[in-house]
DNA sequence: GTTACTATACTCGGATAAAGACTGTCCGAGTCCGTACGG
DNA sequence: CCGTACGGACTCGGACAGTCTTTATCCGAGTATAGTAAC
């Protein structure tokens, strides 16, 4: 049970993408300088927000992602689900259903597994945890401890 | 992000130990008839099950394992512990601090990473609801369901 | 009849391969910009 | 001077290897048991 890295990144390039504050699509490669991070691999996750519907890309010379909307409008678990993938993490194989669980009636079996039950149960309330959180909290987060993060950010950029 | 499914096998397996109320340890290939599961690889995670102090192993002949202590007093945390081992879903690499971060000041640094602070909220809440629900909990859930699940179960060990 | 010993068979435990997923990399299709040319 | 067509370069997107975790398997060390023999 391990939450990729692909996460982590797409959560600081989301955050990054409003501090840089430009008016023009953000190339990989900026991107990836901005974190050291190898551009084709971050180009990959970025793809995955396009799909997801967090950023817009845009081709051709000039070209680059741009959000698709502000970070009041995008929750914890829109990143997660963008990167992860939409389905559970906890997939019942119903194995009580092997073995012993033959002998059971069939009307026990229609029941759904309490196991999976209790752990979807679990699942959920991280869900809800990561939706209730969006990233404009993440930011203004990070701004009370460190207000002049967008000046930082956009003098960095300016140089590089 | 997925859940290995030997956190499925051990939950089943515990409430199987107790249904079969068996005064001797129950081995592991007796075990695994049970869900019709490799007995090889199921005894792996028994194994982790053993270290974590979920169930007490007997070696020699007539072995095999035996529940710690009662249902009531295993969470499905400690079995998702046990299995998938103790350390978070969800590790920060820190990338803040690398490109863009070196300018931030290191107080700013020395703060918590608030996309980690986030992520650990809802793993957090997902580790709280699995405390929150003891073995004893969903054994009573299939009880409902299916009363006679334990006479079931010791009417087909008998034959078996 | 009781007790101690020995051999046996059974069990757990960790060390050993195979498969799948994640991480990392590359190159091609498509698009936009800048330039040059013609009107 | 303005509009248009073309060349070029840049960007995204998907296809291609390497590495690590997870899954699956096996065999050896250790132990309780059952039988046996001695007392």
């Amino acid at each position: 049970m391990r939450i990729g890295e692909g996460v982590e990144w797409a959560a600081h390039c989301l955050l990054m993408l409003d501090w840089m504050g430009e008016d023009r699509p953000v190339p990989t490669a900026r991107l990836a300088a901005g974190f050291e991070l190898p551009p084709p691999y971050l180009n990959k996750q970025l793809q995955a927000l396009v799909k997801a519907g967090l950023v817009t890309s845009t081709a051709g010379a000039r070209g680059g992602f741009r959000l698709a909307r502000p970070l009041e409008k995008i929750t914890m678990m829109d990143v997660v689900a963008a990167i992860e993938g939409p389905e559970e993490a906890f997939q019942c194989t119903e194995i009580r259903s092997r073995g012993v669980g033959a002998d059971s009636p069939a009307s026990a079996l229609r029941r759904p597994c309490a196991v999976s039950t209790a752990m979807r149960k679990a699942e959920l309330a991280w869900r809800r945890a990561l939706a209730e959180q969006t990233l404009a909290d993440v930011s203004a987060a990070v701004k009370r401890g460190a207000p002049e993060i967008e000046e930082t950010v956009r003098a960095w950029y300016a140089r590089n």
